[in-house]
DNA sequence: ATATTTTAGTTGCTTCAAGCAACCTAATTT
DNA sequence: AAATTAGGTTGCTTGAAGCAACTAAAATAT
């Protein structure tokens, strides 16, 4: 009766998921983002008890998506994120952006994400081909890749010619 | 001592998680993206027990993401994502490309994503500046926006001149 | 140098949520 | 008309989240 993990599914989505799907997990990997480094300030920022916090940062730290590091200048430990962990921004701004237009509502963007350079708001994150033309889902064809299994196989075949 | 939501807390990624971040809420959109409509194929394909799916599928159309509908030639209903779930794409796809990436491995990715048209693989999905160059969190600064409460200017500041 | 406070947890208890099996009614198929 | 499948609901059990109290070590104040 052991809540029931993703690990095995065949699929990377529910392997993505089953490390980062926890509640509360994402929200630490944005505050990481945010700038947060120390347990209290995690703690206090999020709302989060001291328990689960322990937890999901152990388990962040075993998936080496952040890295506990003794503090420079000091006796304890930062928590960073690693590049397996900053590689999850694009994951981190899709969700802004969909929460900033489905559920805040136009205007009401609590955080916006500027680019440096310019100061200007980034751009809307959107899935491309490789021509770099906007791709909507029903222009996406979904395919058994390399690494599939014949259950995957069956439900969505693999073309026999050039899929390269 | 209820399970603390995130509806409250004045951020649009803690109120995009408040609605699509519970155990299997993702993995039931995405198998919604490979096509699935009906109860029962959500059951057999994740290994979802039926109070669970209930649950989530019921939120889920509450919140507007999916929509139960009569399915036609039947008495029955099917599930279809609306516009508002259709928008999580980017979501997906950016989830399933760090999982591919950072999980599985080069190689061993068990759904490629194609573009219909080509029959080419999909590009990287990035964050990237008005320009179209491509952005990293370093190139990135966080500023509060319109809707922030007080605590997040404190964090993040506005600055003075044009934001916009 | 000593005392106080803060940090980074751990432990134990309680309640909510997930997993499982059994059951049920309406629709569909035989 | 009978049997099967679909789409749930209900009740029970276990696991995970929330909360408070406690603790050792580090940092700060005296």
């Amino acid at each position: 009766m052991k809540k029931i993990t993703f690990d095995t599914r065949n699929c990377s989505v529910s392997q993505a998921l089953n490390v980062i799907g926890e509640w509360w997990t994402l929200l630490i990997i944005l505050e990481a983002f945010f700038g947060t480094r120390r347990f209290s300030d995690f703690e206090r920022h999020l709302g989060i008890s001291k328990n689960v916090l322990t937890d999901r940062l152990q388990k962040l730290v075993a998936q080496g998506i952040l890295a506990r590091v003794p503090d420079p200048g000091g006796k304890r430990h930062i928590y960073k994120l690693s590049d397996k962990g900053r590689e999850l921004f694009p994951v981190i701004a899709t969700l802004m952006q969909w929460g900033d237009n489905w559920i805040m509502g136009k205007g009401n963007a609590p955080v916006r994400l500027l680019d440096k350079k310019t100061g200007e708001p980034i751009a809307r994150v959107t899935v491309q081909s490789r021509q770099g033309h906007d791709l909507m889902p029903r222009d996406i064809l979904m395919e058994a890749g390399e690494g599939h299994l014949p259950e995957f196989r069956e439900r969505f075949g693999v073309r026999p010619g050039k899929s390269r």
